[in-house]
DNA sequence: ACCATACTGGACTCATGAGTCCATGTGGAG
DNA sequence: CTCCACATGGACTCATGAGTCCAGTATGGT
C-alpha cells in the first residue's frame, strides 16, 4: 500500500465519503463494508466520517440518495432524446432505448438496484429515497414523451402510462435477464439487439399504420 | 413463548431446516438471520443444523435452491396452459399471464429475488443456483409454447427465444414496479390489469391479423 | 431389551466491527 | 500570529454471532 500523500484541509471531506461509501458498498454489500473501509477508500479517518454522520446507516442512505439522483439524471437525459424526434420515429426510438439501456448496464446503476434490493427488509424507506427517485421520476418522463407523440399521430391514440411502462418493461427486463443480474457485462451488440427488439416490438403495437 | 413439545425424532430435520430457513432469511435478511433464529424456527437446536450442514452459507444454500425448484416448477405449470390453447387464443394468454404473475408476487418468490440480488456479490455461485433454474428454465419453456403456435399460425412467424423474452418482460416489469420490489402487495384486480395489458401489446405485436 | 445414531442445550472460544474518547496536529479566517 | 474548527489515528468498550465441544437423552432398527 503506497500512500498518496493527500494534502489535509476541510474542503469536500463529505463529498468525498459519500463517493466513496458508494464504491465500497457497490463492490462488498452493506454488512461486509466496514466504516474503517469507507474511511480507507475516502482518504480520510474514520473519526471524520462520524463527524460528518451520525452512524453507518446514514453514510448509505447519503450515498444510496446521492446515486439514485445521478442515475435518474442520466436517465432523464436520455429520454430528452424524445423531445424532438425527426422525421424518423424509429430511429429515435432506438437512440432512446440505447441510451437508457447504456446507463442500466453501468455497474453504478446495477449496484443501486443490487443494494436497494439487498436492503430492502431493513431499511424501508429505501424506497422513497431511491425508488421514489427513481420510478416516480422516470416513468412519468417517458409518459408524457409518448403523449405528445400520440398527440401528433406519430403513435396510435393510446395510454402513455401505460405505453411507458411497457417500453420501459421491454428494454430493461431482457438486459437483467441477460446479464444475469448485472454480473456479467453484457457485448455492446446484445445491448443494441434488445434495443431494437424492444422498439420493434413497441412500434408493432403502438405505432400508426 | 409457549413451547410446543414436539417428538423428538430423526424424521426429516433436515427438511424442516430448509424450510425454516428460508423463511428467516426471507424475513431478515442472510447476515441478519443467525443460525440460533433458523434452529428455532425449525424447532429444532443449533448443534442439529451443524449436524446436517457444514456452515451457515450451506444452509443458505439448500434453502435457495430448494425454493427455485418449487417457484420453477409453479412456473411451468402455468406455462404449460399454452400446451392446448383451444380456440381463444387470448383468453389461454390471459390466464397464462395471470397463472406466471400470481406466482411472481408471491412473498416466496419475491423473497427468493430479493435474497438472490443481495447475496450476489458474497456468493457468485449462488446464480447458478437459482437463476440457473429459473431463466434458463422459464425462458426455454416459454419459446417452445410459442413456437408451436407460431407453427400452428395462431402467431406471425417470428423468433420464439425474443418472443418469449418479451412476452415475459412485459409481465413481470410492471408488476416488479408497481409492487415496489416486493414490498408492497398489488390488488388482484392491478395483476390483472398488468396481465391483459401484456397480452394485449404481446399480441399487437406477435398475433396474426 | 440394546445399541448406534441422532438430538439437545448450554457453555465456550474467537473474530469482527460499530461507535466513542482523546491527545495531538494543521489549515484558514480574522 | 493566533485561534478554532476540523482532521487524525490509535486505543478502547461492547455487543453480536459463527462455529466447537461435550455430557446427557431420546429414538428406532434389530
Amino acid at each position: 500500500m503506497v500512500e498518496v500523500r493527500v494534502p489535509r484541509g476541510r474542503i469536500d471531506k463529505r463529498q468525498a465519503i459519500v463517493d466513496a461509501a458508494f464504491r465500497v458498498f457497490a463492490r462488498q454489500g452493506y454488512e461486509q463494508a466496514s466504516v474503517q473501509d469507507i474511511a480507507e477508500e475516502a482518504g480520510v479517518s474514520k473519526q471524520t466520517v462520524y463527524n460528518h454522520f451520525q452512524d453507518k446507516q446514514a453514510v448509505f442512505s447519503a450515498a444510496m440518495a446521492a446515486t439514485a439522483d445521478a442515475v435518474l439524471a442520466d436517465n432523464l437525459a436520455a429520454v430528452e432524446r424524445l423531445r424532438d424526434p425527426g422525421p424518423d420515429l424509429r430511429a429515435a426510438l432506438n437512440e432512446t432505448a440505447f441510451g437508457l439501456l447504456k446507463i442500466c448496464c453501468d455497474p453504478r446503476s446495477s449496484a443501486l438496484r443490487s443494494l436497494t434490493y439487498a436492503q430492502l427488509t431493513r431499511f424501508p424507506d429505501l424506497l422513497e429515497v431511491v425508488q421514489g427517485r427513481l420510478a416516480s421520476g422516470l416513468g412519468p418522463a417517458m409518459a408524457d414523451r409518448l403523449a405528445r407523440l400520440a398527440l401528433a399521430g406519430e403513435l396510435r391514440p393510446c395510454d402513455p402510462e401505460r405505453a411507458a411502462e411497457q417500453f420501459l418493461a421491454l428494454l430493461t427486463a431482457p438486459v437483467e435477464t441477460r446479464s444475469r443480474m448485472g454480473t456479467r457485462k453484457l457485448p455492446e451488440d446484445d445491448v443494441k439487439a434488445v434495443a431494437e427488439a424492444a422498439v420493434d416490438t413497441f412500434l408493432r403495437a403502438y405505432g400508426t399504420r
